[in-house]
Parts: structure tokens; sequence; C-alpha cells
DNA sequence: AGATAATAATTAGCTTGCTAACTATAAGTT
DNA sequence: AACTTATAGTTAGCAAGCTAATTATTATCT
């Protein structure tokens, strides 16, 4: 049972996928002229704009220096603009900028192309249980990551 | 079905669970002093001591001056060792050191722990669902990136 | 009100990923 | 044998992640 042993175990499965499915897409995304963690912000970003750094940074899962220097390269390219935020001279506020609607609209599409490729061969059933798995899976993953936060 | 709609989306929840497994396991690896980039290293290294770099660098799917990067980190670190191939003097091999067998062990049972505690709550038949269903997607997702590959 | 603590963003400096260009050596061609 | 092409590794420089320390501002607490 352990990972030495076994290359097509959970663990490896897990990782592989990820990481294929990522530079799958991320290769077709790429023509648009975005890197991965540029099109993250900007996705993310429709969700929640007018934002400050901090609340994107942790919806993001990066800290805020990473955060800054992604937005400034944003900035300049002019996918996004900064504006103080009125009650509060600590922070700033980010706006995604007209250019980036249609990006959007073409990088969701593109989604979903790839994950129905990507679980072709499974039908509608099997697709459910890869999904409760996974979420229990996910919610395990939780519990441990809370239990240790707690214990710092 | 837009992942634009769906939180737990398949394609969301592979990212994330694959994100927090390494997360959990990074934190427990910590303390034995090494970066994930650098275990990772190890690890493969013990499966195919004393290849080339380029060999390495290609299991490992990094690029060469990354590994070349790492390799001298660790090697400073007295981790690995690299000799020049005999029969050919543009290549050099790569071995590990002493210092390394304990922690691979270390490290391969602090994956097992991890993995368990991942799947608690699923029973036998679900967890080879899973491990069925990733296969699957796994081979999916290898069939589009050779066709990508094949166009270029 | 004034001192202290907390928060938002930035700066500096490290690791790890990449590509492009370079050096040295080996292999293949004519 | 000489020329060309291919391969192994390194160097240089950029992107994106991190932590620690800094600056400016806001909130809290006597």
């Amino acid at each position: 049972m352990s990972p030495r042993e076994l290359p097509d175990h959970v663990g490896y499965l897990i990782g592989d996928v990820s990481r294929m499915l990522r530079t799958v897409y991320d290769r077709r995304v790429e023509p648009l002229g975005l890197t991965r963690a540029q099109w993250l912000v900007l996705v993310r970003l429709s969700r929640i704009e007018g934002c400050t750094q901090t609340e994107l940074a942790a919806q993001l899962e990066i800290k805020k220096p990473t955060l800054g220097k992604l937005l400034e390269r944003l900035e300049e390219k002019m996918w996004v603009t900064r504006r103080g935020d009125e009650n509060d001279a600590r922070s700033k506020r980010v706006f995604l900028t007209k250019r980036a609607g249609p990006v959007l609209d073409k990088m969701f599409s593109l989604a979903d192309e790839v994950l129905d490729a990507a679980i072709s061969g499974l039908n509608r059933k099997e697709a459910d249980q890869l999904n409760a798995a996974l979420l229990q899976v996910k919610s395990n993953l939780s519990e441990l990551l809370n239990l240790n936060d707690r214990q710092k």
C-alpha cells in the first residue's frame, strides 16, 4: 500500500491529473496573452470586483507581496486599475478594465471544453461519484489543515 | 454546467485537493529540513540513482536549468553528489549521499499517514472507484497533451 | 488625548519555475 | 578528415511564489 511501490496510488494520481489539467488549459489560454497567475487574478476579480488587495490575496490563497507584483504588471498592461479607498487611506481597491470582459468569457468557454474532454469516458453516475469522493477527500484535508492551524 | 456557476465543479475540486494534499504533506516534511522541490528530487533519485541530469529533469518534468540550480544547492548541503560520466565528458551522473536514506524512509511513512487520513470516510469500493475514475481522466488528458505535442 | 497595537501595502531578498543563448563534447555526413 | 548537427550542462534574465522588515494609517486602550 505504500506510495513507494504503487505509482498509480491516489496520491500521485491527484497530483498528475491536476498538473496535466493545468497544462492543457494553460496552452489554450496562452494565445490570449495572459500567464496562469494573471488570469487567475482576473477570474477571481470578476466575482469580487472592487475588493481590497488583502481580500483578493486571501481568496487567491497567495501572499500580499506576490499579489502586489502581479497587480503592478497587470496594471501596466491595462487589464486592471487600482484606486485608493475613500474611507481608509491604507487600502487600495482593485477593478477590471473594459478589455477584461471578452477575455474572461473566452476563458470560461475554454474551461468547459477542457473539462468535458477530461471526463469523457465516464458516464453520469461515475462522474457524480468522482465528484462526491473528491468532496469527501477535500473535507478530510480541510480538517487536517484546520487542526494544524489551531496548533500554531 | 459552467465552472463560472459551480465552485464545486470537478475542475476546481481536483486543483483544490491537489494543493491541499501538498500543503498538508509539506508541513509534515518541513521539519526534515527540505523544501518540496528538493525532496521531490531525492525521491525520484532513489529510484534511478546514477542517472544523468537530463534523465532526472525529464522524470521530474522540470527543465534542465531548473534542475541544475536545485542540484547545486542539494550538493552544497551534502544531500547529493555529481560525477562526470566515464564515457561521455558532457554528462554528469547524480547520486544520493548516505544522509539521504533515513530521510527518505521517514518521508514515505509520512506519505502513508497523510494519504490514509485523506481518504478516510471512503470505503474500499469507493476508494477503488476514485482511483479508476482518476486513471480514466489521466488517460484522457494524456491524449490531449499528445495531440497538442504532435501539432507543434 | 496620547501611547500602543493592529492593519494595508510595499520593499528587499530568497527559491523555484521558465526560455534563450552559450560552451563543450559527441555523433553523423560527405 | 573536416564540416555539420545534435546533445549535456551552464549562464543570464524574467515570472511568481515565499518570509521578514518597513512605512503609513487606523483602531484600541488607558
